[in-house]
DNA sequence: ATAATTAGCGATTAATAACTAACTAGGCGA
DNA sequence: TCGCCTAGTTAGTTATTAATCGCTAATTAT
């Protein structure tokens, strides 16, 4: 009955459980039992993968590096404009919170971090890149003309970051009752409109 | 040797200490333990007070919520622009945070929401209200052709609350290396002066 | 085919933490 | 001053959960 598989693949079955566990439940609640259920081993065999409990979250967290660098790579297509190239990363980065809501709570719970200091890292330096990204972008707008010359690229980029987090915030405490990437392209353009120099398109600034 | 003091003042105590402990260890890892220990009391001695620890965390929710209603009502004074009262509300709530920093984990902690539906609903009501007050004046600006005519007064109190949240987060992160209140206030204008229709003031708009 | 490797199990343990019951003593009112 | 109420204590229980140890059996290499 005791089915056996690689250490590889079950390490991946493992990783992909506590995913999803940490969305329903709460990556507090997150049980090597829990996991164990879900996975279909008993709880000791959890440790056969990852001695420590630690060491599934430290796997967690790479596993969330490598699906945003992945996005975030996927989202800059040739011929985009700046300010596009910025409202594709929010979309990229909100269809990836959509399709694994477990991402926000781990990034951001407290209690993980306080007993694990790998996690803090690998997660400070993903939110600092993301932010670099936008700046950057936000920076590259503004020498083209396209922002307004009162806008710094770092409150910019930060603006807009805040954006997305207050989104998903609202997001999740509303029961997730909205489409997050859509409203979130919808207030990023509205975000970056304000801030550009001449508001182009749609939004008149007609009294 | 006991020292024993009124009911009531020492549930003040209780919730003081609770507030202080979450700050420094995080909501999630509160014990009914380490609370006695920083008032003085044996472990059961927490229970007279409050049967359950649920409770306690009631009793911090509603301590909350009264801090923060007092915050608003002394940050609005008489004869302030509502663009005025927007950013001052923004800086008491960050003087709020600043002066009692467990309070944004605690709001926004999912392992005590998931376990106390009192609490959900206290601070849901809470945000609805923050919201309210910063659309209501959003609105008011617009009215009195402060603000463009394409702003969205709901879009608009999103994006100043979700930039004091982001700020809130950066500053945990940060180690609480810069004066969150001041930054707030500066980000706020910043943002408020991007929806207004004549960036007033110093912030030009030449090319 | 056989030996070596290793995924997984059963049984247990140690630590943590909420909560309870029975008793003790401080301080106020009569 | 005495007695009552109740804040507080001592000594426990129960539940949860990460982690360990020795063993079994499935897979792989020789």
């Amino acid at each position: 009955m005791r089915t056996r598989k690689s250490a590889e693949t079950r390490k991946q079955e493992i990783v992909e459980a506590a995913l999803r566990l940490a969305d329903s439940h709460g990556p507090e609640r997150l049980t090597t039992d829990s996991v164990a259920e879900a996975v279909g081993l008993t709880q000791p065999g959890i440790f056969r993968h990852f001695p420590r409990k630690q060491d599934l979250w430290e796997a967690v967290a790479r596993r969330i590096g490598a699906m945003m660098e992945a996005r975030w790579k996927a989202a800059q297509r040739e011929g985009m404009s700046p300010i596009e190239e910025i409202e594709a990363l929010v979309e990229a980065q909100l269809r990836l919170v959509h399709a694994t809501p477990a991402i926000p709570a781990i990034l951001f719970s407290r209690e993980l971090h306080a007993r694990n200091d790998g996690l803090r890292t690998i997660f400070h330096a993903l939110l600092t890149r993301f932010h670099q990204m936008i700046a950057d972008r936000a920076s590259r707008a503004k020498e083209a003309g396209v922002l307004r010359t009162d806008v710094d690229p770092q409150d910019a980029a930060f603006l807009v970051i805040a954006l997305v987090q207050g989104l998903v915030v609202r997001w999740s405490i509303s029961g997730r009752s909205f489409d997050l990437p859509a409203e979130g392209v919808r207030l990023a353009q509205r975000q970056l409109q304000f801030m550009m120099l001449r508001p182009g398109g749609e939004g008149h600034d007609a009294i």
